[in-house]
DNA sequence: ACACAGCAACTTGGCAACAAGTTACGATAG
DNA sequence: CTATCGTAACTTGTTGCCAAGTTGCTGTGT
């Protein structure tokens, strides 16, 4: 039989998902692992590390391994026009959010096409990071042209809700013309910023907003959430 | 500096995307990439199985790495009420479905509460796999009350569109109450019907089915997706 | 000139021995 | 009795060496 390295894999899952395997619980030692079923020891170490890497369990060199403490997992409205912090907020979740950057976008043809900028035109990119119960658990981007928003050098640093922004703005109805959803796997500052593992997939969202009255292009966003975090909501209704 | 080995997967990626390493390619040795990178040949080594891992290159003893082939990426709109089938077809891809089991469930809590059926309620499962250029695609569970549809262990093994078999019934408007989204890794089953290796992330839609006219619940569907084989819109329109 | 065997140099794959860290426990000294 | 140190037995982490597979060149015989 192939591949015992993947059954290892299952049945420790399996176990998880059973809650045979309790959080912060301490996994036998990867020799008894070995004997159990029937391996070579460095067999069991590779699916435990590849365990590692999903985010599933750590260890601690000389102690053992451990399962981690189970962390939230929230159900995400993913389509529907009220902002992030008003989806958070009305759910009721400890959440923040923290500006990480804000800054001129070099041209770029796959994000200037979303804006329908010309190359002449200047855009900037405004950077946060989304906590909940402190955890980062998405990061936003918000990618402007100068046009739509003269102003938006000057306030940029400052904004911390675009839709607030958009409201004072007189913009109070949003749309969008489309939006995708695409699985990535974390870039070592992508990890760092989410404090994720390297395995830990990605959901990546990309979208228009658009002023509903004037059908007017705000901008071109791109969220991308932990994907071990979330339930995604993808109901239509109303 | 820490963590070379992400580094190295980071540059690789990026050098994937920006074609300057083209599909079908070898790349260098393990040992021309340890120089390379000036770390030792078991840091890349280890960097180059989890990119074989996640499924982008893959590797022949005695020969060397190779690149993958790019293979489609296909845009799927998640959300609307046409079929499946409907879809792929509309947008002309080669597509085909199969078969793959017809099976009696046995009771378990959440696909029951799903179905609002009863411990003593019959519950069958069809499953079937999509194929898109011949190369499998997702796999689609159907959960069925034999309540709701009393014929159904008779025409269950020669269904081929559960759309068509819902139309035959006089049904032919459907919506849904709520459709949910998770990601996932395969298990060794699901690697070998998706023919995958094991750190492809595959998206899971969950979704109940109900007859627009008389608002009957008809079946639970569960949708499990090779997530690098698609760009999801899950646009909201008309 | 050509065919072929054999060898050398490369490739990836696997593993065993060793290193490093933690814990538990017992001997020993005060 | 108590505190402390040392050691042995465990844990996970690292690495260097050899096995296995492929390629291509070179020498040899025809």
């Amino acid at each position: 039989m192939e591949n015992k390295e993947m059954q290892i894999i299952d049945d420790i899952m399996n176990r998880m998902i059973q809650k045979e395997l309790q959080p912060g619980e301490k996994l036998p030692s990867e020799n008894k692992l070995a004997d159990k079923y029937r391996v070579p020891r460095i067999t069991v170490r590779n699916a435990l590390l590849k365990l590692e890497d999903r985010g599933h369990i750590y260890s601690v060199q000389g102690k053992g391994r451990y399962l981690k403490e189970e962390s939230i997992q929230v159900q995400l409205p993913l389509t529907g026009s009220t902002s992030f912090t008003e989806k958070m907020e009305s759910m009721g979740y400890d959440y923040c959010t923290k500006n990480i950057d804000f800054t001129l976008v070099p041209y770029n043809s796959k994000i200037y096409s979303h804006l329908q900028a010309s190359e002449s035109d200047i855009v900037y990119r405004i950077g946060r990071i989304r906590y909940i119960n402190k955890e980062p658990i998405a990061i936003h981007y918000s990618y402007v042209k100068e046009v739509t928003f003269p102003t938006i050098q000057k306030d940029g640093p400052n904004i911390n809700s675009m839709f607030a922004y958009y409201r004072k703005h007189g913009i109070n109805e949003f749309t969008s013309k489309q939006t995708l959803l695409s699985v990535t796997f974390p870039t070592l500052e992508e990890q760092k910023l989410l404090a994720c593992k390297s395995m830990v997939p990605l959901m990546v969202v990309e979208t228009d907003s658009v002023d509903k009255e004037t059908d007017i292009l705000l901008e071109y966003t791109k969220i991308i959430y932990r994907s071990d975090r979330f339930k995604y909501d993808i109901t239509i209704n109303d």
